[in-house]
RNA sequence: GGGCGAUUAGCUCAGCUGGGAGAGCGCCUGCCUUACAAGCAGGAUGUCGGCGGUUCAAACCCGUCAUCGCCCACCA
């Protein structure tokens, strides 16, 4: 047979888009496997459409590929459904954003003109998006692919928000919500983040009304004096139970406001006096609701003050109002200095605006009764958390749960099907669109102007992606699906929320198991941002290293609940594994010329075989579980420790000797032994390195179809050789002793030596090591080896202690004596440390009473191998003294 | 104010059921040994944050303190 020819250095951009389509184009993304196996499904946590995939995306994606090539190839039916999200607030941002650089802005276009611009922007992103993913090697399928505005979607979301309104749980109504006045827009309450603010408490004096005297009050927020409505003391209070019932005069506005008692007041905060704002402040509302008070909005939608304030302060933005305000209040001789103080501040993490809690009509969803069976799901089992902790998270969210405010007022978005009539003030909500009122007929209807949160659409994605709700094929073979692969970030506006609509629309979670990754950030620990300039791009890494490398870094760094810190040079440890990877197939590759391929099944093993084949079976067990447990870091590093340390610096150099020196039908042998194991160890390694174990596995002269889809390795128990295991462990002894001493001794490596090995008697393992004494001189690079049960001679040698052997190197003319007698002593002195310790166990009656039985005699075999390995040392140690 | 996590080699971190402390990178030494210098062979380095406790036995379990980080929370 011809050799297989590989290019002589690892270049992973000549044949990763290649291979990409290979799988593309023959269909390897859609579900096979094997009929009747349950199907094994992702949804993909749909990308924004606002911009590029960072590294974070990387990461995500890496793992659910790993996930879903595992199971593929276990021959499940498996299915990754991909798709990007529109992210309402988000993409409009950024539209608006170009729209003001061009000088332009949504109101001069119009809203059907922005949302047709919009849509444009969408697109490309998602293109780009899409082609990231690809690049990475994402095993989406395709055909599928789906996005959280299109028709089929939007249909799924026009459904739950009907069904909601006809079961009573949306309802629209005028309340307090969370503002930000830069995206225009209302905002749930997941999305305000608090942030730590370094601000002023103010002290204001409010005069009575009748004269004599004022009462003094504390705010953060002067500028909403003008829209206070009273001011409120605690009832138990002493010092203003007097003052309840009086009125004083509202600075700067000419308005008279009362003095009230409620519980709500802190004594001990502040003056004890607290102006209340019911418009602005989420306690001043519920303080205002229990007092009757009037509900004064002082603010427009785009965060200026309006017109219900007095003239010279309309139309100015929050900050300059609060300097006028404090600036007229020194004035008026009101003004009583202020203070540091550090609180929480809500920002909008969209923009980071300032919120303010602003008076509207918005609508709603009931949450309280959805939560609780979110809440009775995960109590029973249906869903759980990788790692566990997050479950607190979860549960804690779900508890304290609050209706959740769906409107928000923007133009991209899914349009609020309701719709109203001018005539007859009928409200509709509706599952087609109407033409005229349904009560009263009339033409002069109009529909809501108000979108839905995004969040709306994505807590379907499960099920509105399979086709819901229509009844597909789909959605009666996928759903539920079987695994989430996300951030700690988005399990509130997520995860929870794909678990209730799950439940009431579906009757049923929506996946079984939730994998929460780390999150991706710099070597220091800081997160990834734009503004710190210390983000990578994953297309970067994916051009330098290559995707391989790229996957194989980020999982073996990914251990569960843990951040993950990389910076560039990270990536090196995946470039190097792949660059092995594919030297060594090159190798095996090349060793084909002239060789004819046997039988593997019917080959005869020698014991160098044994312990590969047993180490390899045990590695497959090994990484079976760890993909079955999530547990990347696991998987990654036993495949590089088996295919590295194993399989490249022991196996593969144990088998040069009979391929140098053996006659053809042995090199026949050797040569099909090690291109089966290849093969096998790219179907391990197929889910974390896809590319170069398929490009690899297309050139193996015997092969399946395609890597992607052959079986992925399992445990055998009739490929288990602990024996022959035990036995190369201790060659592997041996030789690691005698090349230490070399190297301490820094005999060039052409330097052939002699060695006697002194082996127990009647011992299997002298007999192996017997029979591999020219593997032995071939990895200790020596001239002579004599393996006995007794050495002739020690003279001129130096010694190597191991398990069961005693191996004599004669180099005593090259050695430095007083070095090695150094160097003996440190071995001694730390031997000793263990027999003593060791001993202090022994002797204790506790340690022999309650410890397990094996336990202890494991103590004594160790000790006593311990004390033996002493005796000798000594006994060389006294030589070289003489 | 609650809750969670982290603290292990110079750096980044593993260590899943308690039984003589590990990896990768970096560092030092020797090698271009016909797969690989992105390599090979070898080496050094640790009061496992502090203090108590449980246990025959603790990096691991419990308590406590310290430092760092994250999440949640309406104190003006």
């Amino acid at each position: 047979m011809k050799a297989v020819e590989l290019a002589k250095t690892y270049r992973p951009g000549d044949f990763e888009d290649r291979i990409y389509g290979f799988w593309r184009d023959g269909g390897y993304f859609e579900p096979g496997g094997v009929e009747g196996k349950k199907p094994f499904v992702i949804v993909i946590p749909p990308p924004n459409v606002t911009g590029v995939l960072h590294l974070g995306h990387g990461l995500n994606n890496s793992l659910q590929d790993i996930v879903i090539r595992f199971h593929r190839m276990l021959g499940e039916p498996t299915l990754w459904m991909p798709g990007t999200d529109h992210a309402g607030i988000a993409t409009q941002n950024v539209v608006e954003r170009r729209l003001r650089a061009k000088g332009s802005g949504r109101r001069e276009l119009g809203r059907e003109k922005f949302v047709e611009e919009t849509w444009k922007v969408a697109l490309e992103h998602k293109a780009t998006i899409i082609r990231q993913l690809q690049k990475i090697g994402s095993s989406c399928d395709w055909t599928r692919e789906r996005f959280t505005l299109d028709e089929g979607l939007s249909a799924a979301v026009r459904e739950v928000f009907v069904s909601l309104y006809e079961r009573g749980l949306i309802y629209k109504g005028n309340y307090l919500v969370n503002w930000c006045s830069s995206c225009g827009t209302a905002l749930s309450d997941d999305e305000v983040e608090h942030q730590e603010v370094h601000g002023k408490m103010y002290h204001i004096r409010y005069p009575f009304e009748d004269g004599g005297g004022f009462v003094e009050i504390a705010t953060t927020r002067p500028e909403t004096l003008l829209g206070d409505t009273a001011v409120a003391v605690n009832p138990q209070d002493a010092r203003y139970t007097g003052l309840v019932g009086r009125r004083v005069a509202l600075p700067l506005t000419g308005r008279t406001i009362p003095v009230i008692a409620d519980s709500y007041v802190d004594m001990a905060f502040g003056t004890g006096v607290v102006k209340i704002t019911p418009a602005h402040d989420p306690n001043d509302w519920e303080v205002g609701n229990r007092h009757n008070l009037e509900r004064i909005n002082i603010l427009t939608p785009d965060g200026k003050l309006s017109a219900a304030v007095p003239e010279k302060y309309r139309g100015m933005d929050v900050k300059s109002a609060r300097a006028a305000v404090i600036q007229d209040l020194m004035d008026a001789g009101l003004y009583a200095g202020d203070r540091e103080h550090v609180h929480q501040v809500g920002h909008c993490y969209r923009c980071s605006t300032v919120i303010e809690p602003f008076l509207s009509a918005q609508w709603f969803v009931r949450m309280r009764a959805m939560a609780d069976k979110a809440l009775a799901a995960w109590r029973e089992g249906k869903v759980v958390f990788f790692p566990r902790k997050w479950e607190n998270t979860y549960t804690h969210w779900l508890e304290n749960i609050r209706d959740w405010c769906v409107s928000r007022q923007l133009w991209w978005g899914h349009r609020i099907p309701v719709w109203t009539c001018a005539s007859c003030g009928a409200t509709m909500v509706l599952r087609e669109d109407p033409s005229v009122c349904t009560e009263c007929g009339s033409a002069g209807i109009s529909q809501d102007e108000d979108v839905l949160d995004t969040w709306f659409s994505s807590w379907l994605w499960p099920f509105s992606t399979l086709g819901w709700p229509r009844k597909t094929e789909d959605v009666e073979r996928f759903y539920p699906t079987t695994a989430l692969v996300t951030g700690y970030d988005i399990i509130f506006f997520w995860v929870s929320r794909m678990i209730m609509a799950g439940l009431e629309f579906m009757g049923e979670v929506p996946f079984r198991d939730i994998y929460i990754t780390g999150l991706v950030r710099d070597l220091q620990g800081r997160k990834m941002s734009k503004t710190l300039g210390n983000g990578i791009d994953p297309l970067e890494i994916v051009d330098e290293f290559g995707a391989d490398a790229m996957r194989f870094t980020l999982a073996f760094l990914a251990a569960q609940g843990q951040d993950v810190l990389v910076g560039k040079q990270s990536f090196g440890v995946g470039s190097r594994f792949a660059n092995k990877l594919w030297n060594a197939s090159r190798y095996l590759l090349m060793n084909l010329e002239d060789r004819e391929l046997l039988d593997p099944a019917r080959l005869c093993l020698s014991d160098v075989d044994k312990w590969i084949l047993h180490r390899l079976n045990e590695t497959a067990k090994t990484v079976y579980e760890a993909f079955q447990n999530y547990r990347f870091n696991e998987a990654a590093s036993s495949c590089y420790e088996f295919f590295w340390n194993e399989f490249c610096d022991w196996y593969i150099e144990s088998t040069k000797l009979p391929l140098r020196e053996g006659d053809g039908a042995e090199k026949d042998r050797v040569v099909t032994l090690l291109v089966s194991i290849l093969e096998e160890t790219l179907r391990l390694l197929h889910p974390l390195l896809p590319f170069i174990t398929e490009e690899i596995y297309q050139k193996l002269p015997r092969k399946g179809e395609a890597c992607i889809t052959a079986a992925f390795p399992r445990h055998a128990e009739n490929r288990q050789y602990p024996v022959e295991a035990a036995w190369y462990a201790v060659l592997q002894e041996l030789v690691r002793g005698v090349r230490t001493l070399r190297s301490e001794f820094t005999i060039a490596p052409d330097k052939k030596i002699r060695v006697a090995v002194k082996a127990e008697t009647d011992s299997p393992t002298r007999e192996f090591l017997q029979r591999q004494s020219r593997l032995l001189k071939l990895l200790m690079g020596a001239s002579d080896i004599s393996i006995g049960t007794q050495s002739a001679e020690e003279e001129g040698s130096v010694a190597v202690l191991g398990t069961g052997f005693e191996a004599f190197v004669f180099i005593r003319d090259v050695i430095d004596v007083p070095k090695e007698m150094e160097r003996l002593r440190k071995e001694i002195r730390k031997a000793q440390d263990y027999s003593v310790q060791s001993g202090k166990k022994l002797s204790s009656g506790d340690f022999l009473a309650r410890a397990r039985p094996e336990v202890v005699a494991q103590q004594r075999t160790k000790k006593e191998e311990t004390d033996r390995r002493i005796a000798k040392m000594q006994g060389y140690l006294a030589e070289l003294e003489k």
